[in-house]
DNA sequence: TAAGTTCTCCGCCAAG
DNA sequence: ATCTTGGCGGAGAACT
């Protein structure tokens, strides 16, 4: 495909390393893909590259990361933004399509709908471009506060607290075994009560929450692995039942495992088809699985 | 902070 | 043999 100034992915991670795959997921569709890393300034790029479509890519979104997309929407406003977030709450999501985000994912996310989005984006500036461009007014747009979760975020830098340092670290180390949430707090040196919730404060999600998308986040990437059962993966994720992780793992991709192998052994085989032929598969899923928790 | 209540997670089981 | 779907109940987490 190869439309115009392409995708600009730009990262904003505060603590996880950018999940690359959606990345790769695009160039295989044939997008062509400019990067932004953490930390330096996206608008210098939007304005040199003009992308096509602009996608923010968040694990904790903070004060600065969310600024930056406003701004983003301020100076390009005819430049349509993506959000992905790993951390999701709902005043966030409503902040966010306030901010005229065009769309909204949380990881993991669902590559098969943000490809369909991708090319419905890419064929209404195509016609855009056409017709000649229109720039959607900004002039006298109400401010919208970022919400109060994210400033709480906002300060979480990985020295801001020990304690919940420790428990991330935990479960990243222990991710494969049983997670109990008292034990956690104990390391933490805090009660249940206080860690669960300084947790949910700090992160927006609970701490079931955040080990729940952590074990189906790593499970996503493990299906790729042709070579791996979807049993294998469930008990490598750290599930001890394989009704229940496929139960869980469609709840938050749309997808049964195996369809999500079947999926991503299919497009690492073709090497990226047509996002014309995606889209009716991603049809045919989602219609599928439309009662899927996003 | 502790206690009680409600909700959700998680694993077992059975059927297909 | 592998995987999905659904019911059920205990345990633990969240909330008041």
């Amino acid at each position: 495909m190869g439309a115009g100034g392409g995708v600009l992915v730009v990262a904003r991670h505060i603590r996880e390393q950018p999940n690359d795959e959606l990345v790769r997921c695009m160039e295989k569709d044939g997008y062509r893909v400019h990067q932004v890393a953490t930390g330096h300034d996206p608008l210098p790029v939007m304005e040199r590259v003009k992308p096509l479509v602009t996608c923010f890519q968040y694990d904790y979104p903070d004060l600065p990361g969310l600024a930056e997309l406003r701004l983003a929407k301020e100076r390009m406003p005819s430049i349509p933004l993506l959000m992905i977030t790993q951390a999701h709450s709902e005043s966030l999501a409503v902040w966010a399509f306030r901010a005229r985000v065009w769309d909204y994912f949380v990881e993991p996310v669902d590559t098969v709908r943000f490809l369909a989005v991708l090319k419905l984006l890419f064929r209404l500036r195509s016609a855009a471009k056409k017709g000649g461009a229109r720039q959607l007014p900004i002039a006298g747009m109400p401010t919208n506060p970022i919400p109060p979760e994210a400033r709480v975020r906002g300060s979480a830098e990985p020295r801001d607290n020990p304690a919940l340092e420790l428990a991330i670290s935990y479960v990243d180390r222990n991710l494969h075994t049983k997670v109990v949430q008292a034990a956690v707090a104990d390391i933490c040196g805090l009660s249940p009560f206080q860690f669960s919730r300084l947790f949910k404060h700090r992160f927006g999600v609970t701490f079931q929450e955040y080990v729940l998308r952590k074990r189906i986040s790593q499970a996503t990437r493990m299906l790729g692995d042709p070579g791996a059962t979807v049993t294998d993966v469930c008990y490598n994720v750290g599930f001890h039942d394989l009704s229940y992780f496929t139960r869980t793992f469609q709840r938050y991709v749309g997808r049964t495992p195996s369809q999500h192998r079947l999926m991503m052994i299919r497009s690492r085989r073709q090497g990226g088809s047509k996002p014309e032929s995606r889209a009716k598969q991603q049809q045919v899923r989602t219609d599928a699985g439309s009662k899927a928790v996003s």
